[in-house]
DNA sequence: TGTACATCAGTGAACGCGCGTTCACTGATGTAC
DNA sequence: TGTACATCAGTGAACGCGCGTTCACTGATGTAC
């Protein structure tokens, strides 16, 4: 990691790593404003370098943000891979595969949570700068907790875990819409989709 | 539904119902191109007028895309209740709990595919432009598949329920991420989030 | 070791684009008399 | 029923913005001799 790479200020007329250091402010953008943040003039202009300088390692403006892409995704990876470094050798192969299938989740959202800027840039989605859904039409969360509510009357669910329940049924629900549509679940076809959603409404309805 | 409302070519001066017009504008771009396509000039474009009238009935392009995303957030709502309403009423108060949250999801998920437009434009996401993930990095998706594996062999996950099942710890943990980060979980607190994220894992342990 | 020279990374200026937004205006509408 | 007039919804022109991208260029670098 050259210190120079992202200094506005150069002394020698080639910068040295311009492709690299495009590429960091690229990546910092991303951290920050989610991927419609990552444009080539403020990259460039964050980097010390004249707009069109850019063209010179990278074809387009999309051709930048695919790789500020590729790099957010490997982050995940190492989030997930840090959290799978913790597990210990001496455990059951039952143990281990249970810590180890947490693990992923648990790295998954702690990236999620630590750089959501770059994870909506490494999955596909945007921030959009909403307010408050304050309305007064039927609502879809209150829905939701009106049949879990309905569970729990008719002895379903269990009192003890009808708090929060919402979060974790609409968690799987919404997830998968959001993999199916903008995610990686696009190429998937109709009946492979068909055929998932009624599985993940039955672990939805088993684990809760 | 006056069908004059959104003709470019009008005979009258004034418009009659050019909010309403606007709206149902913005709607369509947001079915179309999600929230980052709704604006003020396209809506107004297509309403035949020019594009400051917008301003009669608008604060800014902040307020018609509030307006168009609390018209999707009903939308959703709207999909439930169609899905709740083929419920019969001879069922057991098990059944009935059972189907109703079935219908809850199955609803948010056609609309999802639907609409995915809509969908995003409720739920504060946007369309990327985004290409082919190929990278030789570490995926999340081959660290799962792996620790899948890893439960199958294990014996813990019945060989039976192996093939499809990262789509549904995927999601499960992606829905919860996007809700804290994007959605209507933003406002909850570190310790609240905290205390969700074992119990949604337990979630996919126990039901996949 | 010194010198001529080709390369090509970065420059400077400019383009057209669509966007949100502001301004002074105009003329159809509907009301008051 | 007819006429004067105030209202205010929509007009037309213009602004500044940041963006991606193209063009002809220049001059530091490193190589061939």
């Amino acid at each position: 990691m050259s210190n120079a790479t992202i200094r506005p200020f150069r002394t020698t007329y080639r910068h040295g790593d311009l492709r690299r250091a495009l590429l960091e402010a690229g990546i910092e953008l991303a951290r920050t404003g989610g991927p419609a943040a990552v444009t080539l003039r403020e990259a460039t202009r964050r980097t010390g370098v004249a707009p069109n300088a850019a063209y010179r390692h990278f074809a387009s403006q999309q051709d930048l943000l695919q790789a500020v892409r590729s790099a957010a995704l490997s982050a995940v990876a190492r989030s997930m891979q840090a959290e799978l470094a913790t597990i210990g050798f001496d455990l059951s192969p039952i143990a281990s595969a249970r810590a180890s299938l947490r693990a992923i989740g648990t790295g998954y959202l702690r990236f999620a949570r630590t750089e959501p800027g770059l994870f909506r840039t490494a999955f596909g989605t945007v921030r959009a700068p909403g307010q408050s859904p304050d309305h007064k039409d039927a609502n879809p969360y209150e829905l939701l907790g009106a049949a879990l509510d309905q569970m729990e009357a008719a002895g379903i669910l269990p009192a003890g875990r009808r708090p929060g329940a919402e979060y974790l049924a609409w968690s799987a629900v919404h997830g998968l819409a959001m993999l199916v549509i903008d995610g990686p679940l696009q190429a998937m076809n109709t009946q492979q989709i068909d055929a998932l959603i009624p599985r993940l409404l039955e672990m939805v309805e088993n684990g809760i």
